[in-house]
DNA sequence: GTGACAATGTGATAATCATCACACAGTCGT
DNA sequence: ACGACTGTGTGATGATTATCACATTGTCAC
């Protein structure tokens, strides 16, 4: 098959990544090889979407047998690009930012980080776990500019994420992941996500009080 | 319009969150009232899908004007149920928890944090801000059961997740919010949500891997 | 009052995404 | 070497979600 990168649904890639997460127990677990249906099993997807967001790619399984679980894993990385490293920076020191900071996960998916921001002048100078020392955000765009960082991620309160985010554009950013509780705007050609927490309380909330309707009835 | 509870896109609700950020930030601007059109430049989504996505729900707006801010927000809010306040515990007191404990925005969004665990020795005891003692794992099921705790906030390791999450639903959790690099498995009637910031770092992954591929033609 | 106007609310339409069903390919036992 | 079998890959089908277009309704100036 012809690998079409264009018309890849978002929701296909958010489940590639809870397949590697699949893969990676499969394999602790000592299943060399694994079925659509097997899989879907583990990470609640059903078969047929397994195979269909694969089909998207190439043919990655053998027919009558499965998938091999490692290479399989080995496969869906190389089209996340998981294996790239990017130099990447986190603006905002704050609890949230030192969880990322010092989840490991954070490099093994594919992010290198090379720099650290915050405003607060007890944290300037502080050195992290890595070597890595806080600098002020007024130092933002040079540094970014001049280590060639390509991804910036924002823990900062809300207020500060907008104005953060233009100084990462204006030192040449080319990714932004933004955990601040509000949207950030940036030009068309930076790659932008905005996670929010606070929108993933909201819909449990909203879930949850659903539930105490129906209840009721 | 008749309140039809029952099919609403799991999108809507998640824009319904990011109207009311944008809603908070329109009235510190002093717009008491904003069209449809202004409130989608805002957060970025279309005019058309504010109206489809609000009138869901109801008819809020008036014709000819637009929508009164104040009154806008309060009305999502009460549609998301973002005023019950739901007695939630935190398990997994790491830097990630700790973010969470302390994001004031929690308790903003109906969720009133009312005990923590975690399973490290050392932190066992402490005491957090707002007087909560971190208790052991151990303790999950018999606390939740007695405090009546309603959602569960699981903050652990990947290899931990599962557990915990089987520890809350035993002492009768009914929500889970779960930040553990890894889906969790729950009884059909406990209301969950992975949250999977792992899959976020991919997402970004992936775009930037495109773009680079784009620019390379 | 009344008419021009502005922006909502919504049925119809289009696009996207998931599911189904089955032809087909590779494996394994005999 | 061959046939039974198992599970993939994919075109066709169905469901869901977003977009469009416009009739409708409330406002405001005069």
């Amino acid at each position: 098959m012809k690998t079409k990168e264009s018309k890849i649904p978002e929701a296909t890639i958010k489940r590639l990544s809870t397949y590697i997460n699949c893969l990676e127990r499969l394999q602790v677990e000592k299943h060399p090889v694994i079925s659509s249906e097997m899989l879907g099993e583990y990470c609640q997807v059903s078969p047929a979407q397994i195979r269909k967001d694969l089909s998207y790619f190439g043919e990655f399984g053998v027919r009558g047998v499965g998938y091999d679980t490692k290479k399989l894993e080995a496969e869906i990385k190389e089209i996340l690009g998981l294996n790239y490293n990017w130099p990447t920076t986190v603006v905002g020191v704050g609890k949230l930012g030192l969880a990322l900071l010092n989840f490991t996960l954070f490099s093994q998916h594919g992010f290198s980080i090379t720099a650290a921001f915050d405003n607060e002048p007890g944290k300037i100078g502080t050195e992290l776990a890595g070597g890595i020392i806080i600098q002020p955000t007024s130092a933002i765009e040079d540094t970014v500019r001049d280590r060639g960082i390509l991804i910036g991620v924002i823990t900062t309160p809300a207020d500060a994420a907008q104005k953060v985010a233009d100084q990462l554009v204006a030192g040449g950013i080319q990714g932004l992941l933004n955990f601040a509780p509000t949207k950030v705007k940036v030009p068309e050609e930076i790659t932008l996500r905005n996670v929010s927490i606070t929108s993933e309380l909201d819909n449990l909330a909203y879930l949850m009080t659903q539930k105490k309707k129906t209840r009721r009835r």
